[in-house]
DNA sequence: GTAAGTTTGTTGATATATCAATAATTGGCA
DNA sequence: TGCCAATTATTGATATATCAACAAACTTAC
């Protein structure tokens, strides 16, 4: 049997889809002079969804190594868009919080991000995209066993 | 309406599912003692499948920056896995080629490369693999408008 | 209460991604 | 022919990913 051409993998489909969504969020948010990257983006609407959260879990749930979160952190924390909290009862973690400046950008990106997901699934219908979403779920379950 | 939790976008579950593939195939590679990484892979394959191209093809073909594709083949020169020969009538390009060894790995590799396809979509009908690939054409396409 | 193990975060090294700038070469065209 | 534009590859700067090693702080077990 011939090896397939690497085209027809739905794996490269996948790595493609990624880094076209992820080049298309720089973009926009480049065009609309944000200076925020896709990655510090996942992290500050994370901190905003729960603040006073440390950095293992940040990382977990933004499914980034604590090493990657550490150094984002520093980026955005230089930018005045998020803030280290040190813990009365705990001195190796600290608490993570979005600064005054972060709220507002998130305020203002949040809509565009909606905006980003809906141009993703243009043309989808509501079940279309949440059976990719469900096939994704599987194949993340296969490659995490 | 409730800003939606990043778990339930679509996008995350694309994002994580391609991360986790991507630790699953270093990791296959780490653990048979092979010294090439996820990336290297596919230009090894790619110039395999067309020994002589140059490398502005095979970064548009890998989908790939030249810059980063400049880098790899540098690091996969080094390891001696493949080779940039000046070509007669053009001396801004190089035609890239694989070495003996590089073929060598290559065919250790494809097979390899066939499990991991299969691990991602185990448990997957073949419409649904079929299914998921254009579903992802789509989201491409439509972050490349 | 102390030693051993665990947790949390950081740092170093290396690989890749992206953008911008650049060098060298080639091609088109007046 | 000679100049300008386009092509090909490289390099620099910055951001992120990954793994390993590490330090500090905390927890557990004895």
């Amino acid at each position: 049997m011939r090896e397939k051409n690497i085209d027809e993998v739905y794996l490269f489909q996948l790595e493609k889809a990624f880094k076209q969504f992820r080049k298309y969020k720089n973009g926009i948010f480049k065009e609309r002079g944000i200076d925020i990257t896709s990655d510090q983006w996942i992290l500050l609407k994370r901190i905003h969804e729960e603040e006073g959260i440390n950095q293992t879990d940040l990382a977990r749930k933004a499914f980034k190594e604590p090493a990657s979160v550490t150094r984002i952190l520093d980026i955005m924390q230089k930018k005045g868009l998020v803030e280290r909290h040190v813990v009365a009862d705990n001195r190796r973690e600290y608490q993570l919080f979005t600064s005054a400046e972060g709220k507002k950008l998130v305020e203002k990106l949040l809509p565009l991000a909606r905006e980003i997901r809906a141009t993703g699934t243009a043309g989808f219908t509501k079940t279309e995209v949440d059976q990719l979403h469900r096939l994704l779920e599987r194949v993340f379950y296969n490659f995490n066993q």
